[in-house]
DNA sequence: TAAGATAAGTGGTTAATAGTGGGTTAATTT
DNA sequence: AAATTAACCCACTATTAACCACTTATCTTA
């Protein structure tokens, strides 16, 4: 089962002296109604926040019910990646205040630039992505390694 | 059959002088009417305590009698495990308190962590779990194997 | 193209709730 | 019977979430 969200784009907002961030309207007109403004937002692999509609949350806790908390590495897994997500809802303005935790650790200060990645929304410093955008390229070996997979 | 209950986030709060330590609200409101503020505390296979809603901790139960006590370690495992489960149930505040055995056990002081992960909730000593948080890395290895179990 | 109307982004205030502390009474234990 | 523990109740404070208001931008229509 492939996802119902598609965000794209890319914005620039700011963050508020309560720690409350805009979602751009493009990517809030998406959200379902059966979502009902609901998301999580947690830690991103890289140094951002991601936000996920809750029914695509739902699904990713779905395959970590799975996981035995026998197993240590599991255990470990579990706990740090659940530790960080937070259920929220966007307020009648269509904003959500951003947990401290996740403002430390994407290093976000007054302005975020906020991109919709298919299924997630990221949200960046965007010093940090600008640096990240140079510091990443691609190279073509890889570009060889996913055109295998991925037709576009 | 997969669990009602998919607890996250992190909070510290203080275990206060008379061993109460409040259940964050967040947590708390997921506690679903038929276990009526009943849960078990017992000890995490970790340096931590965990709590299960009653009725998640009956679903655990029924899993443990499937392991027979012939076995030296299915004996010893079920012995450590259910030997310091206590039935609670939290105040009209929405706080329990820890029995002292836990206390000891997860080394907790003054302040108190407590993280949702999925079906059952920990509560740390916030220095422990950062000690943990760091030795526990998972490495590359295990990323993969999981990745072969978990599609996220 | 100009003007009005609608929506989007931002800021602040108020009211409700959550977290914490403590005291009183009931129950249990020794 | 005394002492300790547990249940219950009340109260204070700080944080949070709901609400209201204003400005800027975008869209629509004459």
């Amino acid at each position: 089962m492939s996802s119902q969200y598609t965000f794209t784009g890319q914005f620039t907002f700011s963050i508020d002296s309560k720690n409350r961030i805009n979602i751009p309207a493009p990517l809030r007109k998406q959200f379902s109604a059966k979502d009902k403004k609901t998301f999580v937002v947690t830690r991103g692999i890289d140094q951002c926040a991601w936000i996920y509609p809750i029914s695509e949350w739902n699904f990713i806790q779905n395959e970590l019910k799975q996981l035995s908390s026998l197993s240590k590495t599991n255990r470990t897994f579990l706990r740090n990646h659940l530790r960080h997500a937070n259920i929220l809802k966007f307020d009648s303005q269509g904003r959500f205040v951003l947990p401290q935790s996740l403002i430390d650790y994407s290093s976000i200060k007054k302005d975020v630039t906020i991109i919709g990645v298919l299924n997630k929304i990221e949200i960046w410093n965007p010093n940090l992505l600008r640096k990240v955008d140079q510091s990443d390229e691609i190279d073509d070996q890889s570009y060889e390694e996913l055109s295998e997979r991925v037709n576009i």
